[in-house]
DNA sequence: CGATCGCTTGATTCCGATCAACAGGAGTGG
DNA sequence: CCACTCCTGTTGATCGGAATCAAGCGATCG
């Protein structure tokens, strides 16, 4: 990504002040939890197209990204090219922060994006003299492990239905409507995040819908129609 | 856990004394690296018995554990009783850490076990007046979500023998010995991590020694014998 | 308008799960 | 001390769920 990181550190110089926003009394609730959106101010807002990549797998982990527009994945990849997508992001996500040096998993925009890309050591300046900011960067942090782990026990013990049923409660937990998801990603990219194959996760959508615990409008809108169905496949 | 949970009480509110070990001059490295050393001196030794529970999942985390002598595994189960282990701790390491107010995992001893267990309102109290140990909190949880992250690859993408062999290499990295593994979980155990069954784990260490990647001296005893066909697996 | 991509469905294969048996060892109680 | 049971691990036979191989259908795009 030369070019790109080119583009990064432009931005960055002619858009970034350094704010502070979290002090700002005006921050809803409290400080820490504004962090994410007072992140949305210390950055530049940076455009980026479907399947591009944000950032590789290895890459110094100089900036942090949140998301406000758009769909990105982040994923790992077997040099025979099988891939484990780690996590899906959506409009408000913080995604990038690492406390190691680079970057343990590459990220990619799913659909056309923009991402406002805030320089780390701006952050962590910001950490030593608050408190409140190096308790939300380990919350962020935290945040990221339950839902890692949860993967796990998903990854490791269920079977398609289950992980498909998982899969969409996580995602209409996630979105405004409750009972309606939009799908930004494509079968494929559901399939790596699951651990299955793309025609597999099709079948199960399927299956969900014939057995009326789901509909689908159209191949990436899902209606959760019985999402007591659902919660039963998913304990 | 009720009796075990006065237990706590009773040696903690005896044996805690808050030494603040982590700002010593004569800390090894750096103040942040040795707070787990430092949470050595903070808590009180306890022992556990073979296969008996430390904490449950969604209990209180009033409390974080340093194991010194023995072996402990986290988990989660389904309700029917389908587990997934999250990791294993050696002596050394520090597990029931938590930012939330519940453990979202269970943690039990593996064989018989001592734990130093330090309230973490005392914990919490350090960071929030010495930096360098917020961050080691935070880099303590980054840890856990590398590990867990790397699961997730290992669980969703990967085959019996590349699990099994990336499961035998971390073990290797982590004994004082390269070359050997000692194995103080059961196969029932390392398949609940792997996501496999028994007879597959025990099956497929039949085939790594076959292959001669390995040696089994003993059932719970793995000496590797050619590390680069293990990780030419592992990739 | 042809080509490509994303999705679905069908047929078949295969890897790991399940079911089953047994051996060795540790712990227990007489 | 021995007989017994229980637990752990290994191996064999069979099964089954998801992967693989294959085909076709729209929608999108150059």
């Amino acid at each position: 990504m030369l070019a790109r990181a080119s583009a990064h550190t432009q931005v960055l110089t002619t858009g970034f002040r350094a704010p502070s926003a979290a002090s700002r009394p005006s921050a809803p609730a409290s400080a820490a939890e504004s962090l994410a959106e007072a992140l949305g101010l210390m950055g530049a807002a940076m455009p980026f197209a479907r399947n591009t990549e944000i950032y590789g797998e290895g890459e110094p982990a100089d900036y942090l990204y949140k998301l406000t527009r758009g769909a990105v994945r982040t994923y790992k990849l077997l040099d025979d090219g099988r891939r484990q997508i780690g996590a899906f992001y959506l409009p408000g996500d913080v995604f990038g922060l690492e406390i190691g040096a680079e970057h343990r998993f590459a990220a990619e925009a799913i659909v056309d994006s923009t991402v406002v890309v805030v320089k780390r050591t701006a952050v962590m300046t910001l950490a030593d003299r608050q408190y409140e900011v190096a308790r939300e960067l380990w919350a962020m942090t935290a945040r990221e492990l339950a839902q890692a782990q949860n993967l796990t026990l998903t990854l490791g013990r269920k079977n398609a239905q289950e992980r498909v049923a998982a899969f969409l409660l996580e995602m209409a937990g996630r979105s405004s409507d409750r009972a309606t998801v939009e799908l930004p990603m494509s079968r494929h990219d559901i399939a790596d995040h699951l651990g299955l194959t793309t025609e597999t996760v099709s079948r199960t959508l399927t299956q969900l819908e014939n057995a009326a615990a789901i509909v689908l409008p159209t191949s990436r809108r899902v209606v959760l129609r019985n999402r007591a169905a659902l919660e039963r496949l998913n304990t």
